[in-house]
Formats: structure tokens, C-alpha cells, sequence
DNA sequence: CGGCTAATTGACTTTCTTCAATCAGTGTGG
DNA sequence: CCACACTGATTGAAGAAAGTCAATTAGCCG
């Protein structure tokens, strides 16, 4: 296991600039809830790809939303069989669960350069005393991270290797898309296909032989790390449906 | 699909007489967080098992909790195949999803004759600006879930057939057991083998395949509706790992 | 005793995994 | 600039796991 570096910053990016606030899938923070967010942030945290920073077992002091970069939630077996529970992009919060139960029950593993915002869960209680309106929002983000993992679930469960590659793809695409980070039509996919299969639930190299299938419809590319939905129409055919998107709600 | 009754109440047993309160797994109520959920709590659903009383898609008024019996979420696919989520058990909290965000993605169906509380959404609002900590009981049910979806996306995703169907039966005798629904070391399961298929991700046949060898190991028995767990650690260890149990916190 | 649902079983096919190479791209040291 | 090492992608072959089809059996209920 790669634990590799994670750099606290000390000075960093107040609230008020936050780049991610522009995101049209974010609702605007009133002025005094911009106000306690911002000393409710008490760190920026950097994180190296490849390095897990938050470890199944451990208690959790912090909560941490992604400010940029790509991460994934994980399980481990005893044996060492990896399942990837989702991934985490910008705008996402991590953490939660060891924050509001005693431990988590899972890690997390940036996949590329990571910075995160961290929130003392001292200061949790606060903001839900004093800013119910963040409170929901964070309930919000629970609900709709719950509604990614049951659309995972299915794809596990019932789909097709074809099926669930052409959906997991979709979906990333689609996420990336709406925070911006699809230029030209390509989004820059930080991961290997050991990655993908370790999602998928499939071996790697039967992820292999189905990507290299799913790849010859045309329908989406992927060559070096970028990926482009030629036809987002019949990408969702193969995957069997498409992917909803959710209303604007949210934290950060 | 059967659609089936759900009859409302009137008049219902109020929340200091609640049976569930008295559960080792729950936390105690303050006076005052009573006395709000009480007049939260503005009716009681009867729904007949066998019937959906949540469907994907729809938008939801109302948020539930499990009194008595027991209920799944599930999803469709288009084509009928059909995944189980998870199960609901009394003091699971239904139809979170589809009152923070707007609509529901997936169903609920009663598989016992089940009673639910019925909290109205309008005053959601109301219970996160006045009492913090039932906000922050929300949420932890909520996290609590999403642990719950994980470990069953890791059965899916990386586990045999054989360990998921132990560690499935595992988990839900435990849960069982937390809300006393053990008697003399039975548990009632009020589901079929295509339930269980449908949770497992496996086809029917093979689910029953697996069911064999698994009862034939002698760590369980499950004969008519009645699921004993013989030997806790063989079937642990069948599964590849223990379920964990969560601490106590709870909402109602 | 029929009629119905759920559980079982055997035979066969398909999907997926595992094993074992091989190939491709990248970066390093000489 | 090239040999070498290393990681990630690709392939083929063989075997195991899981699905499908089609009966049959077991229980239950009126």
C-alpha cells in the first residue's frame, strides 16, 4: 500500500475566491454562510497521486471536500481483492462517514495531485446548530453519493461487463463534463484499466477484451489517459440506459 | 408489478409509547426532541407485503421510517432484471433520497406486512433549523446506509458466490439480532430464494446451487422461513470476513 | 385432489478468471 | 543514442464460475 505524501498548507485559497463556486452545479452560499464556511475551512491539503489519505479503520478528524483533482473510495479484502466504490472529483466530499460514525470503513487514494479542503468535524456540530441550511446540504451530498453507489450496485449485480463498462464510462464523462473538466469533447481519464476492473468487479484482463469491445462500436474513445463519447446516444444503448444528473445542491 | 394497498391510519401509537425506543441500538431522546417528533410523526402507513409503497421516479411527500416488518430497495432495469439494494428493518429510515433530492431512484417493497411513521418533507425544514442533533441523526442514518450499500458492492463486485451468499445471511441474522428479532437463536427471513438472488446479483438456479453447498457446510440452517447461524465464526469465515456492527445512534 | 408457488436438479452454453506470454511506451544510465 | 528496466496494455488458451433451459419435486391451500 502506497501511503506516500499528504502536505497541510497553512496559508491557501479563501472561500470567497473558490473556483469551484462558478460552477453552475452549485447553488450561491449566502454571505453568512460564505462567512462561517470560511473559517469553518481551517486547512488545505495536498495530496500526491497514488497516496491514500484516508484509511479504513482509522477515526476521522477531519472532513474534506476535493477542491481539484481526481480520487476513489475503496474497499480492501484480507487477501487483497480491490473493489473501487466510486470515485471522488471536485465539488465531492470525503470523509463523511468517519466523521459522523467513529471510523471509517473504507480509504481513499488520489489518483492524480489532490488538494482538499479540511474541515474540523469539532466544528461540525456548529454548523449544524447554527446553519441548518449547510446541514442539509451536507445530508443532500449523502443522499446523492448513496444514489451513485445504487447505480454502481446495479451495474454489479445485473449488468453486463459490456453493459457496466459502457455505464461507468458514461458516467464519468458525464461528471466531468459538468464541472467543466471535458475540453474539445475529451476528458482526461486518470486511471489504468487495473483501475477500471477493480470498478467494473471484472478481472483485468476481461475489463481488457470488453473495453477493446466497447471500443470498436465507435461510440467512445480512449487512447492515451483521454476519453471522448462520440455518440453519447449509442454509448447509452450498450449501458442499457443513461445516466441521470442531479439538480444543483450544494456544499462547497 | 403489484402495486398493493397502503391504507393510512389516524389514529396511530404515539412516540413515547414507541416500541422501538426501548431498542439497546437506539440513542435516548432528549424531552424536548420528543415532544417535536412526536408532532412530526403525523400519520402511520399500513402497507401489505408484497406491495411497493415508493417507486422510482416518483416524487415523494413524505419520509418514512420502519415501525414493524420488513422491506427492500430495489432497482429495475429495463428489461425486468431486477437488483435488491438493501433490506429495511425496523428503525431503518425509507425514502431519504426521495426527499432531499426530488425524485426517487429506486423502489421500496414491503416483504412482511409493514408499518412506517410518516414524516412529512414540509417539515424537514423545521427539524433542521430547531433540532440540530435530530438533523445530525438524519445524516448518521444516512452514512450508515451508504457503509451498508459499500460492503454489499464489494459482495458484488469481489466476493464468490459462496462468500457473498454467507456474508449476506450473516449480515442480516446480525441485524436481526440487534432488534431482538431472534428467537431461540432463529431468525424469521420473510423472503424467497429469488430475493436472495436478487440481493446476491446471481440467477436464481445458481443462488440455489450455492444455498446447498452452504447449508451443507452446517454454519447455517435455513429451513421453511427460519435462519439459524450454527457456527458464527465458520461462517465468517466462509464469507472471508465478520460483518461489523455499528454504534449506536439513532433517530427514532 | 387439483392448482399454484417455491425449491431442486441435470444438461448445456456462455461469461469470466487465471495463467502465461508478448508487446508498447517511458524513463534512466552509460 | 541505445540497452535495460519497469509499468501498463494485449493476447491466446484452458479451466472455473455462473447463466439458461427444461423438467421435476415439495409444500401449501381451498
Amino acid at each position: 500500500m502506497i501511503v506516500g505524501n499528504a502536505r497541510p498548507n497553512g496559508h491557501f485559497t479563501p472561500c470567497e475566491q473558490c473556483p469551484l463556486r462558478a460552477l453552475p452545479c452549485l447553488r450561491e452560499f449566502t454571505a453568512s454562510e460564505l462567512e462561517f464556511v470560511k473559517q469553518f475551512k481551517i486547512d488545505e491539503l495536498h495530496v500526491d497521486a497514488g497516496a491514500s489519505f484516508l484509511h479504513e479503520g482509522a477515526r476521522a478528524e477531519h472532513l474534506y471536500t476535493v477542491l481539484s483533482g481526481w480520487a476513489f473510495r475503496y474497499k480492501m479484502l484480507d487477501d487483497g481483492r480491490r473493489q473501487i466504490l466510486n470515485f471522488a472529483l471536485p465539488a465531492d466530499m470525503v470523509g463523511l462517514q468517519g466523521t459522523v460514525m467513529n471510523e471509517m470503513e473504507h480509504s481513499v487514494e488520489a489518483l492524480t495531485p489532490l488538494t482538499l479542503c479540511v474541515f474540523p468535524r469539532a466544528k461540525l456540530y456548529e454548523l449544524y446548530s447554527q446553519f441548518p441550511t449547510l446541514a442539509f446540504d451536507i445530508t443532500w451530498l449523502a443522499a446523492r453519493e448513496e444514489q451513485l453507489i445504487d447505480e454502481h450496485l446495479v451495474s454489479l449485480g445485473r449488468r453486463t461487463a459490456m453493459e457496466r463498462t459502457a455505464f461507468l464510462l458514461l458516467h464519468l464523462f458525464v461528471r466531468a463534463q459538468e464541472l467543466g473538466m471535458v475540453k474539445d469533447g475529451v476528458c482526461q481519464l486518470p486511471f489504468t484499466q487495473q483501475h477500471l476492473a477493480d470498478a467494473l468487479g471484472l478481472s483485468l484482463v476481461h475489463t481488457n477484451k470488453t473495453l477493446k469491445r466497447l471500443l470498436a462500436t465507435k461510440a467512445v474513445s480512449w487512447k492515451g489517459r483521454g476519453l471522448e463519447v462520440r455518440d453519447r446516444a449509442a454509448l447509452a444503448a450498450i449501458a442499457g440506459s443513461d445516466v441521470s444528473l442531479h439538480k444543483p445542491r450544494p456544499f462547497i
